[in-house]
DNA sequence: TTGTACGCGTTATCAT
DNA sequence: ATGATAACGCGTACAA
């Protein structure tokens, strides 16, 4: 009789079943040479005995931790969940968990944080959010502990089948066709902070998206941002400050976007009928605001889906990198611009 | 020679110092009989390796598994990640991870979800948050599986060691109170939904605040929610339709109170000017609305640190329950209601 | 104070 | 097709 206070082993499924723990082994792997009549007496024990393998035990003879690291620095939650969310979705009835891992991009130490945590949980591959997916320094230090990575971003910054990508700048681009589809010609950006790679791309994706129509580029309409809330009210005021005023504002994400929103109840400024507003990122607080807020929406859960698979299955060699549609979602943030 | 390929073990580090593995073990785990010569040793040849133990391998000698569970179901994101981050804190500088596992309330299989997920990982501990925190069944399985547990809440459902406590009907009672205070009598409450403790108690706190203040309990001035912006809209809308209007709304969180001030954006009513409004929570977009939203601040991220302090920490028996205090913090969306 | 021998639960090697 | 035996890296009796 086995102990039932203890949860049954291998050992204890194997000399119930009278087989060696080998043949155990080889039903939970599903390895193929079996001969059907084994199999099925063997999972028969393990049914009745409710055997489940332990992770940490395989890990120590595999060698390999069943542990998918997410790293990020970033302020936007719901993006953060959401990722979580397709990662949650990737690995549902593998053996997988998902362990994560914030780390602050302003502090000194954050490659040794980083490392610190490799060391630690040797996760199988790690997933890396922007704005930290863009350091080669993180990428390196994973290649140095032998653990798998793939980033996210929004260009090309490594070997494709690490990377996994979406394409803000079209998606910015688009977002101007449907201001100037609009009537608008003074159009606004409010960039994101300097050295991000999204900033980048969403600002060329704006500046190609004037070009395309022939709207010469005024650097005047131009404002940084930190992709904050508060960094999005101070560029808007610099904007509001202007005369003539641009007559829509497009901002590289929702946040800033929202304090664009803020600063314009502030002073009187009508969104839509005095300002047009287009957002990126198309967070929940997005369709909350007052008035609900164009923007662009960002296929992040399957993002992040893809990203698990890759870490998970086998790496393909010839593996093509994955990469991702935006779209815009309208909702009343923008409507014609007033005749003077 | 150590290979250098190959990640050291306590073997390397054990043969190079000329000692025995129990020696570097007792080293580690900083045990108090060795002399401190030897010790000395031993960390030297540890910092020149840069050897670190293997958490899998601990795990299995410990029959022990150095994993914090997050069990939730919860549509607020910021509320997740603030948790996440206080849980990160406290097991900062461990060789504890945090694995997350959202899981669906509404599902019939939430509990063999669960069970799944304690059986492969094996957690030492789950946290678990509101609501799922209120199902006993949860915690039961918690108690089979040889997990434990702490569960969030705003009620004593559970052993003072296995609570952490916020207190939210009291905190609404001093949002009453800030509301009386600036004149109002006619004060509304969109409460949460059915079946939520949390709901239970911040209606509890709302009417007992009216008794005190000896305001009769108006129940066409309670609206139903669900915790959702788009039951927040639907709740103001009926609230909107009575005759006279409420002057002032306790929404019981911030996601109804935003969808509150959608409604009355719509229908032109100014904020704070003809309505005053608190919402509950002081999640980040709360002071990104307009005007910015007078909230309850919920200290979630000291509860998670909490949490995961007793979960890590050897369960000290007389161990006292945690419980936290909100706050109100005010912002501009309270103001004296207009004269008739 | 330190070392030896063995156990933790699993997989891999190499037989048979 | 299946089994004996040795890993995997670390902790604990128990002995020295």
């Amino acid at each position: 009789m086995i102990s039932s206070k203890r949860t049954p082993t291998i050992n204890d499924v194997a000399t119930r079943a009278g087989v060696s723990k080998k043949t155990v082994s080889r039903v939970i792997n599903s390895s193929p040479m079996l001969k059907p009549q084994t199999r099925e007496k063997v999972e028969k024990v393990i049914a009745e005995l409710g055997y489940v393998p332990n992770p940490q035990a395989r890990a120590l003879a595999l060698r390999r931790n069943f542990v998918l690291g997410l790293l990020y620095d970033n302020p936007n939650a719901q993006t953060i969940l959401n990722f979580q969310q397709g990662v949650l979705d990737a690995i549902r009835d593998t053996e997988f968990a998902l362990v994560v891992r914030p780390v602050d991009r302003h502090s000194p130490d954050m490659l040794d944080d980083i490392r610190d945590f490799l060391e630690k949980q040797r996760p199988a591959g790690v997933m890396i959010l922007p704005p930290i997916s863009e350091n080669d320094a993180i990428a390196e230090l994973c290649l140095e502990q032998g653990c798998g990575y793939v980033r996210m971003g929004s260009a090309e910054f490594d070997e494709p089948h690490r990377l996994v990508e979406s394409n803000d700048g079209e998606a910015v681009g688009w977002a101007v066709d449907h201001l100037v589809e609009q009537g608008h010609r003074r159009i606004a950006l409010i960039e994101g902070p300097e050295g991000f790679r999204s900033a980048l791309e969403r600002r060329r994706g704006f500046l190609e998206g004037l070009d395309r129509h022939g709207i010469a580029h005024d650097p005047g309409l131009v404002a940084k941002g930190a992709y904050t809330f508060e960094s999005g009210k101070a560029a808007a005021r610099a904007l509001f400050d202007r005369d003539p005023r641009p007559t829509a504002i497009f901002a590289c994400n929702d946040e800033m976007a929202a304090g664009a929103l803020h600063v314009a109840s502030e002073r009187g400024i009508a969104v839509p009928r005095d300002l047009s507003l287009i957002g990126f990122d198309d967070s929940p607080t997005a369709a909350h605001m007052w008035p609900p807020l164009t923007t662009v929406s960002w296929p992040i859960t399957r993002m992040a889906n893809a990203a698990a698979m890759k870490l998970i299955a086998p790496a393909t060699p010839e593996a093509k990198p994955f990469k991702f549609d935006s779209s815009l979602v309208q909702r009343s943030s923008v409507a014609p611009p007033q005749k003077p």
